[in-house]
DNA sequence: ACCTGAACACCGTTCAAGT
DNA sequence: ACCTGAACACCGTTCAAGT
């Protein structure tokens, strides 16, 4: 058994932890491996420090997680600073914040879920919320339509819409057949879609453009409320 | 030590296992302490056996809760089977499937995050989609315009929007000016908004009707989709 | 065919002990 | 002030053993 009496000297002086450090760590492991992957002791590992050590920074894994939303949203909040508002057209500056905050979170495919699953409000994403309904105040939205047009919007004020489905599957032509006559018989409705859908396009291997699909829901709500607000 | 040489006559002839009964006992257990309180030893204990019991009945727990989202989505399409559809109404049609949805995801709070975290997809969801797809399908949608409106809805066509913010919160008067003292520093918008609103109406201790919101968004949605109709 | 008990590999978190 | 090692109370899941 060997004691340490001195210090070793080809120990490189490893730069101390800090609530910093760890936040980031955490977000490349989820980026790296997904959300389940954040666990202390792989974060600690990844830091070269026993899990416990975490603890000196972070009260427990909730703060952990609320960090990590906290600290995308500032990076959101960053972003959506740079975009100045043509005065008079709220439309296209809010599109422009929600694409811009979308382009953010398409990095770090665990955030969503991750934000929609957190009971405590990370304080940058009320500041985000703030600026959204301030750019709406200033073209005249009521306070019941202000109020109304965050609810209509939900998250995808913040970028994204939760996907029921995943497509992502690959499959190829002579799979995607047996698939498509297994759908008919159960699901016609479903089939037809889908059918019509990946004959149009076969550069896609999913059926759906994502963006695409996240842009038309968005103009049209926008569309609904620009409505709502004229009429008043 | 006593050995069990012969059945204990006062034991009730305890009803055997089955999915069903695996798959009922984890919903209501789902009801009573939220999803987390849903572990194996839990539930076998709530059944009155070992854990490892359960695995006889159930591949693991993955498959569990797959179970449990489509007990709940067979629930939702025996209710919406039995709205009739009056021809050439599709928006009310529509409107009455996924509210009768939201009535009986309203019953389980805890159903909502389960869908979207599945990665599986639940058979009976698909089925409801398709009748969902069915009657855009018969109202003239186009094929395109179809695939827009699911998206568009999203989770919303199966009754619920997850909502971002807590308002649960139940604060007396004295707290509530404090509170929005701070929010006015901080977040001008949010608190013009907030104190508005909760000046407006006293009765909701919540600052939220979420019934009325969800609504609203709803008709939105479906008005903008049927104005999209109209104009092809 | 179904249920059990012990065991394994993981969690988050505590606490006293080290430096 | 920060980090560590051992321990605790939980997980999901396996496997051989019982009936």
């Amino acid at each position: 058994m060997e004691m340490a009496t001195r210090t070793d000297p080809s120990a490189k002086p490893r730069l101390p932890l800090s609530r910093e450090r760890v936040l980031h760590a955490a977000i490349t492991l989820a980026d790296e491996g997904g959300i389940e992957s954040v666990t202390m002791r792989k974060l600690g590992q990844k830091l070269g420090v026993e899990a416990m050590s975490l603890y000196n920074h972070v009260a427990n894994k909730e703060e952990l997680l609320d960090g990590m939303v906290d600290s995308i949203m500032g990076a959101i909040n960053d972003a959506v600073g740079e975009i100045e508002v043509r005065s008079g057209d709220w439309k296209t500056a809010m599109r422009r914040r929600v694409l811009s905050a979308r382009e953010i979170l398409l990095r770090h495919p665990w955030a969503p879920g991750l934000i929609e699953s957190r009971t405590n409000v990370s304080a940058t994403m009320t500041g985000y919320f703030d600026s959204l309904i301030g750019l709406l105040r200033e073209a005249g939205f009521s306070i019941d339509l202000t109020h109304h047009a965050m609810h209509a919007l939900g998250s995808r004020a913040l970028g994204f819409a939760q996907e029921l489905y995943d497509d992502s599957q690959e499959l190829d032509p002579e799979e995607m057949t047996t698939f498509l006559q297994q759908m008919a018989g159960h699901y016609p409705n479903i089939a037809w879609m889908i059918q019509e859908i990946t004959h149009d396009d076969y550069t896609t291997l999913g059926w759906c453009d994502d963006q695409a699909e996240f842009e038309f829901a968005l103009d049209l709500i926008l569309d609904g409320l620009e409505r709502s607000r004229a009429r008043a």
